[in-house]
DNA sequence: CTGAATTTGTACGCCAGCGAACAGAAGGCG
DNA sequence: CGCCTTCTGTTCGCTGGCGTACAAATTCAG
């Protein structure tokens, strides 16, 4: 819990990608927020005050079934926002934000950021506007991309994708999340990830116990993942060139 | 092929929710296009150069996989518009559109549309951004659902969501469309989707034969849908209240 | 150190859906 | 009319994932 270098909003890479002065009139309502492990930033039908731009954190988007079963429709961390619904129109989703791994973000109030979005420049408008409506859209391909691989592909590879999009959006290479989440998450059983999971360590992929995951050969899980975590991926990518490329 | 109640644009529920003055500024601009079953309106990675507002069609976002496979992922009919790529940025998207029930839409130029899209009014922003962009997160909310359906329902259950979702876009009770291609839907396979609706016809909820599917009791079919139907049937009519509810 | 709680491992029967293969039925077309 | 294509019905074995139940291992609290 010591602090990484210093927190700065531009961490975020929404937030880094702006243009100094429009950067500079949503700094001062910038707060920053500790997230910790499994905090809810909204739940359905509430209404949302506020966006969140992760810094070391991320954010899973779950949908939360009438029986109580669940599965993760997207997952935001540093490249992204929560709470688009703010902007977006409607004030309000029908799913829950949660806390996936533990860490800071930035949170604004939604007039400042509605009133920012809706900015007409001086001569043109503003940058926000058309970096969140793209983001959006990768939230689209994200979630399309989400369906196509509940309805196609094996644990094994579902597995092997949320690793990826987790790690990268966390610094080390090392994630601390137990089994029975990460099987919410994917909305399968705890059984399943274990054995997935099983597989994944007995190749010498990955090293994990009780809750700490080690990836310990990333070209090996990308090798075995589903064609679902590159296609996000790259559609990211085209969608928000300005930002800063993964390292 | 005779012309029902000659095509008008407003019958597109988007287009109707406009005020008149906005309308009028696109109205010269739209143009009345035939769709052809089975025609796609964009594939994967081609540019975006028209939107099209369906008045009589039914379009669905697909996305196949590379071996092939593919999944729905969302639909639109008249109360939406396909494209949305073209206001949100990125000008193209990873999946295809394609004509699931034949009929007319109303296409218009990006251009066009982004130029109003972008409108600021005399004293107020216009109504047509702030629409579509409620329309986009109703999007969101199906895709959201999809997912979570293809995860945790039967084949059963979605064959009646999509029964229920593709009625409530057409006029009569009548459907044409072969097991085969909503078995390509829902990502199935073709006998589940004959057992399904075998069931459905043994219960009398529907009678089908050879591509033509009457529904005969949609009651029936509610009652055996699953919650996906009615969360994202609600959440549209909650985020767009000025359309015209639902005859 | 000891008991309790959490996390992970394993096993068993079950079933929905898959893949493949084929047969009947209904229209379309020459 | 008769052939051919398209569409639907049915079967068989297989497997991935579910539900249940319980055991082992690790960490935590007192």
């Amino acid at each position: 819990m010591l602090n990484p270098p210093s927190p700065s909003p531009r961490q975020n890479q929404l937030l880094a990608a702006l243009p100094d002065c429009e950067f500079e009139r949503l700094s001062a309502a910038l707060e920053l927020v500790q997230l910790p492990l499994g905090m809810a930033l909204y739940e359905p039908g509430m209404e949302l005050d506020h966006v969140y731009f992760p810094t070391t954190s991320i954010v899973s988007l779950l949908y939360v079934m009438e029986n109580g079963a669940s599965a993760e429709i997207a997952v935001a961390g540093n490249e992204g926002i929560v709470g688009i619904a703010v902007f977006m129109g409607g004030g309000t989703v029908q799913n829950r934000a949660v806390v996936q791994s533990a860490g800071h973000a930035y949170r604004l109030k939604g007039r400042a950021l509605k009133q920012e979005f809706a900015r007409v420049g001086g001569r043109r408008h503003g940058t926000l506007q058309p970096l969140l409506l793209r983001y959006t859209m990768s939230l689209l391909a994200q979630m399309a991309q989400t369906a196509v691989c509940n309805r196609h592909h094996t644990v094994d590879q579902q597995l092997c994708r949320w690793l990826l999009l987790s790690l990268d959006r966390l610094p080390g290479n090392e994630l601390h999340m137990t089994q029975e989440l990460i099987a919410n998450m994917l909305g399968v059983r705890r059984e399943g990830v274990t054995e997935a999971a099983g597989k994944l360590q007995s190749a010498g992929l990955i090293h994990y116990s009780r809750g700490h995951i080690t990836v310990l050969d990333r070209p090996g899980l990308e090798s075995r993942v589903c064609e679902c975590y590159e296609v996000v991926r790259k559609e990211y990518c085209r969608l928000l060139p300005e930002v800063a490329p993964p390292s």
